[in-house]
Formats: structure tokens, C-alpha cells, sequence
DNA sequence: CGTCTTTGTCCACTGAGTGGAGAAAGTGGG
DNA sequence: CCCACTTTCTCCACTCAGTGGACAAAGACG
């Protein structure tokens, strides 16, 4: 199949494409109730869509009781790749125009092995994902990398956690790889589009979404679109200081959060603690695989073990003391929790609970949700997909 | 002088409006260059502004070179009142449609004297002003309140520091009594505003101004508009935990940044310190007034006093570090200090630097501002004009 | 004094969008 | 089965904001 290569023409366009992205098919009749056009106007421009191919007739809509109407879709044959690249393992997956998930992938990997040859792990991901016969090309794609990225250019800037990206060409290169448009932002970011599109967040304006995955980071939405900052950094929560003279961290200050409650420093206490003798259940499990991670301490917690407990709570009242500054400042309609460390649970979300509720004032606290992320490992790819489908759906 | 009811027609009209509101009197060719509009359009809008009465003709504007072009300028009398409500004392203002200040007064008061005491009071500052001959009437008002507002209402929501206020239909009441439209916000978004207007943060389009007064509160501008968060108490900075198990706030929690930082907290310190007999400049100080306050302190401080210098420096780092916690997370193009306290000047803005740059990382700080704000006590009245100016200025 | 430039005015034209008339295609009651 | 009613689609004349070119007015400059 011949890969779109049309775009909207106008904000009609735009907006239409987004409502069938969204809604999935729709008569012209329903979509007419949603735009505000006069049914003259709707029918011309729904005639330009499908004449470009971006959308088709699909069968008969269920009646409404009168004349029978076509549905209208987005061209079935459409397909966007999602991809997220976090710190130690890589996401890439195929979606419909609906960003419905049609096919996923995870695997292993490390972001310090640099963007060539992670590159080279991702395009044979994606030629998996096609050769499987999900996909015969694909007319765009999301990429979210574990840093702060400078968004227009879709270019990463000073990333702490994997240096040799710092100015690398992503975009740029992805897309020639690819051979179809490309967006790039911080992971966060797309997974919080990711929730706003598909999980918890869908009929929230401004919300914080905080992953704690091997590091910690923030996104930030306000009036439903994804804040970035001056230089792209907003939401780079790890490193506030969360405990005066606290642990050193790689940063070079003391006490930063990430230092304290993250993926990687959840593993350091636990093999501490297994070391020390405090926890026979560490222990054991530490002799069985050789190391410790967080689904380790989420095991052994899950197992009634005293200290994975205590760890866990004591990391969810250092992550929640830092959510509360950010509730208090943000005033978010809605803060959802998310990533690797969510196999934590409802221990790790009651900790942030208290002491959210506990610090910020009633007026901020007083209805805001703290919830688990809905989508677990598929937010940020569904991110990814719906960064890159706003951004082709959007008059050229 | 009967007062203007007329309002914009349409964006077009709006956006003249908003240009020689913030760029003065200008020639229709000149305006035509900004708003890229045919002649033929521009002259027709112009033409309506002119028979509405919202702008008039103003002499011969300075030649370019060519036919002769008359200047075009916002009506000269049009009056806005700005009122800023402090927890302590009340600025009211009168400025034209420039948003220039023709009179401006400060009062002492206490806002616990609850609305209808502080509003007698506003009224007759406002009759002053007008009976002056500064006005005749005022044809819209803006009104800061130093607590959450839930702004579409102009309702202060559950504020801290002046009960009896909760739920007063600020906007309402003063509406009537001044007979012309009021906006009702939080005092430190109108500091926003009008060091956006006219101070120091004229470029930047994501910024924070921390005010610090009798509390601390922080205004916060995304993309070139005010962020007030879901139920308006965004930027409530003040009870943001500053020191693990500090002292206790008149909130119920310990440690917050307000108890241990703010004109109120500083003046106990003061005469704490004075009463201890750790600082001979401020005991005599003490015995002179009677009483201490942070301007005695700044005093103090500029007379070399060690006790109140390191007070002004303990301040400084911890407004510094909540303030860098801030900047990791909103990634802002400027900061702006300003507020009651900024009487202490650069000693305290030289401690919150030296703590936000070195907390934060690099990325954020690199090229951040750090700054005290450009128009002190007038920051807040002329940020409430800019505020009923906004609002009137669009189309209705 | 003539030429060039800038500014203001007029007007025919374009193109997006509206809203009503009517046809097409269904539902449901008698 | 027929008829009244509803929903949906299509067509078309009409409105109206806005454009851009022609032309006039008014100045600068050599």
C-alpha cells in the first residue's frame, strides 16, 4: 500500500480527523452534531477526505431512525509507530489511526550503548512488527527518550541519563530511517498523552503525571496540552531536594529524590537490606536471581516481608512530601502515578496519598484524585502515537 | 462624561485595541503593519472603533515620508481602577487606557476587618481619586485579594488569611457599587500581570513572580497567560514544607516555607533577636518603634548589622531551595522576586540565586533570570488594570 | 516644479460558509 | 400495505468578511 502522504487543509479538516480519531467511526449526521458546520460545509469537507484517502466510507451507521447513513473512518490501512525508549528496555508498537494497539514489542536494552545502536535495535523491532503483517509501511511515528528533549527540533539536550544523545539528530535521522515524519519528546510526556488519550486523564484539563521508573520525572498538562518548559526540562522532578543533606546523588547535590526513591535506588536498599540480614525474604530471593530489583522488593512486599514494606512507604512519603510542593504550586485537577515502580501498588499509592493529603491545603487536596496509571507499560507508546497522529492531523 | 459601554465587535477590533492599549497612540498605516489585515478591512475597523468612541483621532502622526497620516490613540477618558488588597494595607490606582498610572494611593488596613469594612474604605479611596479630578467614573476595575479566587466568578475560595471573605461576591458587590465591570483575581497573579505589562517579564511567555509579603505566594504565566490551576489556589507556595518538622504554621503543619519565611515570620525573628540581645541595631530599633518589622530589618541589614543580615540570608536559602524546586519542575524562562520584602534587596536575592543555581541543573539554570521586580508597590494596581483591560478588550 | 513615496478611499471580486427546499431512505401506526 | 413522520443527504442561491488593485490625496526631495 502506498503510504499517505496527505495532510488536512484547513481546521475543519483537522478538527474531523481528530474527532474520528478519537470517536471512531461516525456517520456524517454524528459528526454534524459534534463540529458546528452547517451540513452543507461538513458534507464538502468530508467529500476532500476521502478523496485524499485520510478517511473512508465503511459501511452503513446504525440507524437513528431515518434514512440510513454511511459511517465514515479513518483510512483502515493507516498505521503509526509508537516507540519508547527508557533506560534499561525499549517499547515499540504499531497502531491504527485509532491508536488502537495492533501489535507490541518490549525488549531489553541499555540507553548508555548510544543512539546508533539503539537505533539499529528499534528499526528491527519496527521490521518485526511489519514483517508480521501488521503493517506495510507506516506514516508516522512517536519516539519518547528518557530526557529532556528540545521539542521543535526533536533533538535531546544535556540527558543526564544517556549521555552521547546530547544534540543527536533523532528526528532527523529516525525519520530518514523510517522514511515518514517523526516526533520526539520526553518520555513522560507521551506517557501523559498517552493517559489523556486513553487512560485516567481523558476528561482532565491540567494534571501532573509522575513516573518513577529506574529515574523520576514529571509531566505536566495544562489546559489539555503538554507543557514543556523554556528548554524542555519541565518536570524534572528528580532532582528537588527531598532530604536536607541527604544521599549524594549523581548530580552532584545531596538529598535528591531520585537518590532516595527511584527504580535503581529501591534495588540498592533492597540488596542492603538482604546484605545486612534485615530481610530473610531479599535475602532469599537475592541468592536465587543473583540481584534485586523493584518487582523484587514489590514480591517481597506482596509476601508480608517487614522491610520491603517499610521501604516502599518510606519511598512513597518521600515521593508524596515532593508531590505535595507540586500539588500546592500546580493546583492539578488530577495527579496519576505511573511506570516501572507502579508493581508497588496500592502500598506505594497509599504512602503518597498521606502525606499529599496531609501537606497540601484542603482547597488544592480537597477533590483531587491520586490514581495508578491505567495503561501500565502501553502509555507511553499510545503517547507516542497519538504526538505524532496530533501532529499529521493538524493543517500542514 | 458618560462612560464607554461599547465594546470590541469582533477579534479584529480586539486586537487594535490591545495594540494601542500596550504600543500608544499609532497611525493606521502603522497598525496595518502589525496586524496584517488589507487597508480597505483595517480602515473599516478602525472607522468603527472611531464612531464607537473607544479610540479617537488624535493630531497628525509623525511623518514617514509620504501622505500625512492622522494618529489613532485609545480614548483619553477612559479610566480603570486597579486595586491591590493586601493582608495589611490597600493600593488603589487610577490609570488610562494605557494602562498608565494618573494617581495612585496606599492605605494601612487589615483585610481581617472582613469585605465590607475593606470596601468602604476602597470606595472612598476611589471617590478621592476621582474627586481629584483623575476621573470622572471609571469604566472598568480590576481587584487582586491576597488568597485563591475562583476566578470566572470573582469569588474568593477558603482564604487563609481572610476569613470572612470565603464566598463574598467580591465581583458582584463591587460591580454595583462602582457601576462598571470588575475582575476579581489573586493579588499575585496581577503582580504577573503587570510585570508582564510593564516590567521586567515584557518578553518571556512561561515566567514565575514570587511575591514575598506578609505570606508567600507565587504567580505563574504559561504561555503568555496566567495559570491559575483547577480551583484557583495555583502558586500557594507558602505552604510548601521548607524544613522537615519545623516550625508550626498557622496552617496545622510544620515547616512551612511561610512560618519560617515571610514579612510576619521575619519580624518575630527580628525581635526575637533583639530581645535576645543578639543585635544592639535592632534592639534600638525596637525601643525607637516599639515594634520591628521587616523594613527595620532591611534597615538593619544596610546598616551592616550581622544578625539581621543572616537572617535576610537564612530567608534566602530557604525561599531558594523551595524556589529551585520550582524551577526543576516548571522549567521557567525568568524568575521575579518581588513583594513587600524586596526592601531586603540583593543580600536576599543573592541567596536565593546562589541556591536555586545550585540545585537545580544546569539545563533549567543556564540561562535563568533571577530578578527583583521592576515596579514595586505598582506592580499589582496596574497588573489589576491590565487584568478589566484584557477582559473589556475582547469581544463581548 | 516634477517625481517618488506614503497613506487613504473606493470598488469589483473571491471564497468560505449559511440555510432553505426538496429528494432519498428509513420507522412505525392504523 | 399505505400514510405520516423523521432523519439524512444534496443542491443551490445568497450573505458577508475580506482581498487587492486602481486611483486620489498629501507629503518629501532634488
Amino acid at each position: 500500500m502506498r503510504r499517505m502522504t496527505a495532510r488536512p487543509a484547513n481546521a475543519h479538516q483537522a478538527r474531523l480527523l481528530k474527532l474520528l480519531r478519537d470517536g471512531g467511526p461516525n456517520s456524517r449526521a454524528q459528526l454534524g452534531d459534534q463540529v458546528d458546520l452547517s451540513r452543507s460545509k461538513l458534507a464538502v469537507e468530508v467529500d476532500r477526505l476521502l478523496e485524499t484517502g485520510l478517511a473512508v466510507a465503511d459501511g452503513l451507521a446504525a440507524s437513528r431512525g431515518g434514512r440510513r447513513s454511511h459511517n465514515i473512518r479513518l483510512n483502515p490501512g493507516l498505521r503509526f509507530l509508537g516507540v519508547d525508549i527508557g533506560a534499561t528496555s525499549v517499547d515499540v508498537a504499531v497502531t491504527n489511526a485509532e491508536l488502537e494497539i495492533l501489535g507490541h514489542i518490549n525488549q531489553p536494552m541499555d540507553v548508555r550503548e548510544g543512539p546508533v545502536a539503539v537505533f539499529e535495535q528499534v528499526l528491527s523491532m519496527a521490521a518485526k512488527l511489519r514483517a508480521s503483517g501488521l503493517a506495510e509501511g507506516f506514516d508516522g511515528a512517536g519516539i519518547g527518550v528518557p530526557g529532556p528533549v528540545r521539542f521543535p527540533e526533536g533533538v535531546p539536550v544535556a540527558p543526564p541519563i544517556m549521555p552521547g544523545w546530547d544534540g543527536f539528530p533523532v528526528r532527523e535521522a529516525l525519520s530518514q530511517d523510517l522514511g515518514c515524519p517523526v516526533m520526539v519528546d520526553n518520555d513522560v510526556n507521551l506517557m501523559a498523552l498517552g493517559e489523556q488519550h486513553a487512560g485516567v486523564a481523558r476528561t482532565v484539563h491540567d494534571f501532573l503525571v509522575v513516573k518513577i521508573g529506574t529515574g523520576i520525572g514529571c509531566g505536566i498538562v495544562v489546559g489539555g496540552g503538554v507543557y514543556r518548559g523554556t528548554t524542555g526540562s519541565a518536570g524534572d522532578i528528580g532532582h528537588i531536594q527531598a532530604v536536607p543533606e541527604g544521599r549524594p546523588c549523581a548530580c552532584g547535590n545531596r538529598g535528591c529524590l531520585e537518590a532516595h526513591f527511584s527504580g535503581a535506588a529501591l534495588a540498592r536498599d533492597a540488596l542492603e537490606a538482604a546484605q545486612q540480614g534485615r530481610s530473610a525474604e531479599l535475602a532469599s530471593r537475592l541468592e536465587t536471581g543473583g540481584a534485586l530489583s523493584a518487582a523484587d522488593v514489590a514480591a517481597a512486599a506482596a509476601a508480608g516481608d517487614a522491610t520491603a514494606l517499610d521501604l516502599i512507604r518510606e519511598g512513597g512519603n518521600r515521593t508524596g512530601q515532593v508531590i505535595a510542593g507540586l500539588v500546592s504550586f500546580f493546583n492539578p485537577g488530577l495527579v496519576v502515578i505511573g511506570g516501572g515502580v507502579t508493581g508497588l501498588g496500592h502500598t506505594l499509592l497509599a504512602a503518597i496519598r498521606t502525606q499529599v493529603y496531609r501537606q497540601s491545603l484542603p482547597l488544592a487536596t480537597g477533590n483531587l484524585p491520586i490514581v495508578l496509571g491505567e495503561l501500565g507499560p502501553t502509555a507511553g507508546v499510545i503517547g507516542a502515537a497519538r504526538l505524532i497522529s496530533d501532529h499529521l492531523f493538524s493543517p500542514a
